[in-house]
DNA sequence: CTGAAAGCGCTAACAC
DNA sequence: GTGTTAGCGCTTTCAG
């Protein structure tokens, strides 16, 4: 291979025979330059095929262009999703993408992390780990002091601090209402583990949409899945056997539905006509499912792009000199998708 | 928010009473300094929260401890699994991870992305990229000449270019010949998009997999599914409209299976009683299909993780000063998981 | 229009 | 043991 040592700013100059000044105006598109001589400059440079150091651009500007995203999980496609939108957005604004994936969920040991973030200057830190246990604790403490502009994509809305989400809970009463108005009373739910915000929060929803209804949740039967395929079927069976007058289930993912709609197939009961049941997140499969399945939607693409577009604009007002921005929760609204497996024909 | 700026190794100096020399030393854990004086340095480091920038240091020191990674699909699982392993592989050496994702599979036009990666001093750059169509058209032309080491994880064994891969045409060999070794004999294919280099390596597979068995693979059905679920079912249909006796289907990956799962079900197709599957990619779902799915397994994350520990081997080579550094293509083994959906009981 | 000087935050090489 | 000088590659400021 072939290591040439990159060009430099003043190696350009001494080609072009001019001082580096003029060759960093031509790179900066300013103006101040005689046409001749901004060709002239061009040409070299694109013969040479000079890159100027973004490194040393950084360290004088005070500014890098550059993002901390810090993942959990990537072996699972909702985290992969959110990066997917990251980076997509990321790439149309011109910014670059530093990663760091936590080692498990519920890290706390969240220092070094930062630190080397922000030892490479990044301009803003986008926290995409998912809120599981007690891995947010360190943001108490922490909270305003932040050197950077910081968003946090699942956290409970604080007014201190920037955050986009799916409102999960939202989520959960939209598939038991759903549930509801096909005039299924007895449904029960397959929760996701409960030291995960959002699992709790979509049982909530579960919860309060049966209260609604004038049914007390306490009385409708719920069993703890860990969100892989294999934990659906095993608490689908718990489910059943605790409670086999059950009309419908909501599902808290659509992994867990898979393994679900395998265990009720063997044990010969037909959804939906014997059972209906409703998934959550949209995965592009579940469609694919025997019968297709009904499930709660949230764009996670969006979500990712949702945050870089936030903390993008709260960098770029802050280098214009807006003191005070303002922090936004956003909250986004997960969709309906109807299919066979919970209709009632 | 509080934006205090970063202290500089000037102001800890001026704290400490010392030069900067001397905090360089004490951060760097370099010898000579005194006892005491490296204590008192610590104290105030940690006190005041001091982080050297790693920018600075780059700079100077030529070297960035950092990798760039292109890829592309994170949105499927895939992708996300090899980014997995290139994350954790990265964070246990101490290297940051600069992230690209192209906008499409077939994306030819790398300049700028090759552009903002060396702007940023990566030391070494690893091409996650799948090889579609003729996306590595410009291997052709560049190849040599790369400013840091560079290593792809799908691309044809080359001397001259660093690789790691799996090996997808004996995968599709050995999901043939379990299904030959099981007494099947009309064994049909369902194959990827055949622009990808995977695609026609798992399918030629299967093609010589059968010759060897003295079986003419021109005379067994082939159709073309795109990677999705439903394209799994639509192909699998016309593999039976052009050949009712098919005794078995060997599918190019996992989630094409789901689909042709569900579509047999609901032709009174039973599985493996009147027809064995076995699919490909060892999805974590596959084993709570109906039924158990069985699989050529490979295991991406090791994929990620091997690129990064070779290209990091090359880095540190170099910058040990020893110039030629033998370029390694290695290749990976696939493993067949057998599971009910091949099985002749 | 163009160039010279200073300096971003750090470290290498040398002095003392 | 510790400080000084120089400079990584670039941009800012100010002279001309």
């Amino acid at each position: 291979m072939n290591k040439q040592k990159r060009l430099t700013i003043k190696q350009v100059a001494q080609m072009a025979g001019v001082s580096t000044q003029t060759i960093s105006r031509v790179i900066n598109n300013r103006p101040d330059v005689s046409p001749e001589t901004r060709q002239r400059v061009k040409d070299i440079i694109d013969r040479y095929g000079y890159q100027p150091s973004a490194l040393a651009r950084s360290l004088i500007q005070q500014r890098n262009y550059t993002l901390g995203v810090v993942t959990a999980g990537l072996k699972y496609i909702g985290p992969s999703m959110i990066l997917h939108g990251i980076t997509n957005k990321a790439e149309e604004l011109d910014y670059s993408i530093l990663l760091k994936e936590l080692p498990r969920f519920d890290t706390d040991d969240v220092e070094p992390i930062f630190k080397s973030l922000l030892a490479r200057h990044v301009d803003g830190i986008i926290w995409a780990v998912p809120a599981v246990g007690d891995n947010q604790r360190w943001l108490k403490q922490t909270s305003e002091s932040f050197p950077v502009p910081f968003i946090f994509l699942t956290a409970p809305p604080r007014s201190d601090l920037a955050s986009v989400d799916y409102d999960n809970y939202l989520g959960g009463k939209m598939a038991t209402q759903h549930l509801l108005r096909q005039g299924y009373q007895q449904i029960g739910h397959i929760s996701g583990p409960l030291d995960w915000l959002s699992a709790r929060q979509r049982k909530q929803g579960w919860q309060d949409a049966l209260r609604e209804a004038g049914i007390n949740p306490d009385s409708m039967p719920c069993s703890e899945g860990n969100w892989s395929s294999g934990s659906g079927g095993v608490a689908f069976e718990q489910l059943l056997a605790n409670y086999p007058s059950l009309e419908a289930v909501f599902v808290a993912n659509d992994q867990m539905a898979v393994s679900l709609l395998r265990v009720a197939f063997q044990k010969g009961i037909r959804i939906p006509q014997d059972l209906a049941v409703v998934g959550f997140d949209g995965l592009a499969e579940s469609q694919f499912f025997w019968p297709p399945l009904t499930t709660v939607y949230q764009d996670l693409h969006a979500l990712g792009s949702t945050a870089v577009k936030e903390i993008v604009q709260t960098i770029e007002y802050l280098y214009e000199g807006k003191d005070s921005v303002n922090v936004n929760n956003i909250i986004l609204q997960p969709q309906l998708i109807v299919r066979a497996s919970s209709l009632k024909s």
